[in-house]
DNA sequence: AACCAGCGTTAGTCACACTAACGTTATCGG
DNA sequence: CCGATAACGTTAGTGTGACTAACGCTGGTT
């Protein structure tokens, strides 16, 4: 058996991290996902001046239509007490406006402006090349599998929380 | 075609999150790691009286023999400022022992005791259980390949920083 | 009219990743 | 030998993300 026993760094070094922690799946979750949040929040501030709120905000709002900010909470999973500040961006730019409810005078109506419309379609493209980016080493076959992987993980955890 | 279009929840309503966010592969992994996360954190506090550091550190030091906080700091990936308290955690705990080197008074050479290995055992066991938890939904071959896409995706952000 | 529940909002908590700076100690070039 | 440079452990602090508590307002219920 030739080649590397436990790994190689290039530089020739033996690797220092046990095995039994590299193999964790909650390590490697974790640190994995603190590279991918770095990745993609230094590409949309870098790209498109923007966070990832905004795309999940977006989105919601063009695939679901206007709605209260309850619901976009709901269905992005940003906190509602973290959705004041996130529409706070989003109206200065003018991407999204928020009107009073008349039939619900405690709700506020957000909906999407052909601005934002704009703006989702530029989040979307780089949000591709950017998971490109992310998923570098994997190719479509398994990039799908691990998609697919990580949802049925996800779905899993939230319907048993 | 019947059944579900986009998908359902057990209660009949319709799921309100999109597409594109749930497919995009940075967000799962974040979420996911959120979940991940708290269930071994909850689950080490609540079981063992530990914390996922205790174990980064037991492990490096039985699987690498004594070093030093920096040396430490490498292997495990904890910065080196946030070593200082997991190391009097763990000595408050006699799972270590901190002494300096007489070789070079800068450094502390960490060992790990007696008490720390069995420690270290035990926290062995408690995270197969989590991971199982964690894991639930996937067949040992899918464990496997979860691990496995997740280990080259880390390993090549980790070369390409 | 009284009550509870939901809404948007503000403020604050906790943990994690990370930076800056400091005193101490080694090491290396002149 | 001396002075610069750098590594070590430590303290303090920053920024962010997930989450909680509480408030005033409004709406539906009884």
């Amino acid at each position: 058996m030739t080649g590397a026993e436990t790994e190689d760094t290039p530089d020739g070094s033996a690797l220092k991290t046990p095995d039994r922690l590299r193999r964790r799946a909650s390590r490697l979750l974790s640190q994995l996902s603190t590279r991918s949040d770095k990745l993609i929040t230094e590409g949309l501030a870098a790209q498109a001046d923007a966070r990832k709120w905004h795309y999940a905000v977006l989105a919601s709002l063009q695939d679901f239509g206007p709605g209260s900010q309850a619901a976009l909470s709901e269905r992005t999973g940003i906190y509602r007490s973290d959705m004041v500040g996130v529409l706070n961006e989003l109206t200065e730019r003018d991407l999204v406006e928020r009107a009073p409810d008349p039939a619900d005078r405690r709700r506020n109506i957000i909906t999407i402006s052909a601005r934002g419309r704009r703006r989702l379609h530029r989040l979307d493209k780089v949000l591709d090349d950017l998971h490109d980016e992310l998923l570098a080493p994997l190719n479509p076959a398994e990039r799908d599998q691990f998609v697919q992987l990580l949802t049925r993980l996800l779905d899993h955890h939230t319907r048993n929380p």
